[in-house]
DNA sequence: ATAGAGTCCGACCGATCGGTAGCTATATTG
DNA sequence: CAATATAGCTACCGATCGGTCGGACTCTAT
């Protein structure tokens, strides 16, 4: 069969380890993810597991890092070709919900489980998230500005405050749905975005407060 | 000195674990929750606590009924004197926000934290959470309907998209505030409150997508 | 051909997990 | 005062935690 020492194999074992791990973070939190039970999973023993990582917080952070690339994929990239400014920032929330109604990890999103997790705790997993988080913080908030510059947003925007209630929309659509299986959120997660990101016309949308009835498609 | 095995004593106990528990729950979560810290923080023997409840399954349900009752009292109870609809849902907003700021639970709020660690599991704990929020839920649309009703809230206001979106507020307001220490959150999310729930007039506010500049204080 | 590097394993470590058994000391009840 | 109930203790259980160690094995470089 397939050599099982080779330099080769052991790249693959350590992919295998991380997408495993990452199902399994996203459902247990990054403290639940424990070595023997990865391991187990995998049908290897624990050394050969840590051999890879050397400890248990390194695998957590590799786990984070490689989050971060799909987070990266499914959300941004796929916003990347639209155009510069309030386009962007629609196809990016438009990701994002998909990403979240999708499941693309089982537990819900990696990085709000682990936040909730890890915040009042210190050291390097917690540090990274911080980092992480304040990354994507200023991208959008850097779409935002542009948004503002070229006239899709109304001048007097503060973009912390818009990202602020993005974030809100986006954690509380995984609440719905990871405590509750209510997919109907998605549509009241598209609504509330629709209305935080209003059609190019400034004055064109009156905004209702909480706008009922027929969704906004 | 004082008696150490009396049944007023034991009561006593009792309150002292469960509020220790709280503090450790909501930093640690409902998992980290150990009897054998828990006892040694409150410096008693585990079988000595674990008397109390049996097990530690019992121990975090006691705990998560606790929780309901403070938070009762910080955010409901004190806007319970509100005129119905929309100054009583203002007001709740209010208590809402002021019990996130001033970390009632150190670790910020337990179920917001418990839920996302909970998701993604089954058992009686995470029922529990479940029918906690649906109750919450329930509250707060009713009060949004009672809104509507009075004319405080626009006609066509869907309650189910406007609690979503306050739970949202909230979420991002404990994420900021947790993971980040960023006590500027609790402007913004004064200022999304302020955005959702407006002022008396229906139409006399024209709700910015995101109000910038001077705060509605 | 051989030496070295790297992969993975089984066995084991001390610590801690949730939980149990049996006991002592006290409070309450008669 | 005697009997009962119970709060809390020490000591212990098997399971699992993160992590270490030495060796078996495969590949690569010389």
């Amino acid at each position: 069969m397939s050599p099982r020492h080779s330099a080769a194999e052991a790249a693959r074992t350590r992919e295998r380890i991380i997408e495993r791990g990452l199902d399994l973070a996203s459902v247990e939190g990054l403290e639940g993810l424990t070595i023997g039970r990865l391991a187990a999973g995998l049908g290897i023993s624990k050394s050969g597991l840590l051999g890879h990582f050397g400890t248990k917080q390194a695998l957590q952070l590799a786990a984070l890092e490689r989050a971060a690339v799909i987070f990266n994929a499914e959300v941004w990239r796929p916003a990347a070709g639209a155009a510069p400014g309030l386009p962007r920032l629609r196809a990016v929330c438009d990701a994002w919900i998909s990403y979240l109604t999708r499941g693309v990890f089982p537990g819900g999103c990696l990085f709000v489980s682990s936040t909730f997790e890890q915040d009042g705790r210190s050291g390097p997993v917690r540090a990274l998230l911080q980092r992480q988080f304040h990354a994507w913080n200023r991208r959008l908030t850097a779409e935002v500005r542009t948004a503002v510059a070229n006239g899709g947003l109304p001048r007097g925007t503060d973009p912390a405050q818009l990202v602020f209630e993005l974030y809100g929309v986006m954690m509380s659509l995984n609440h719905a749905i990871q405590l509750h299986g209510d997919h109907a959120a998605t549509t009241r997660a598209t609504t509330a975005v629709a209305r935080l990101l209003p059609r190019e016309g400034p004055a064109a949308r009156p905004a209702q407060p909480a706008s009922g009835g027929k969704l906004a498609q």
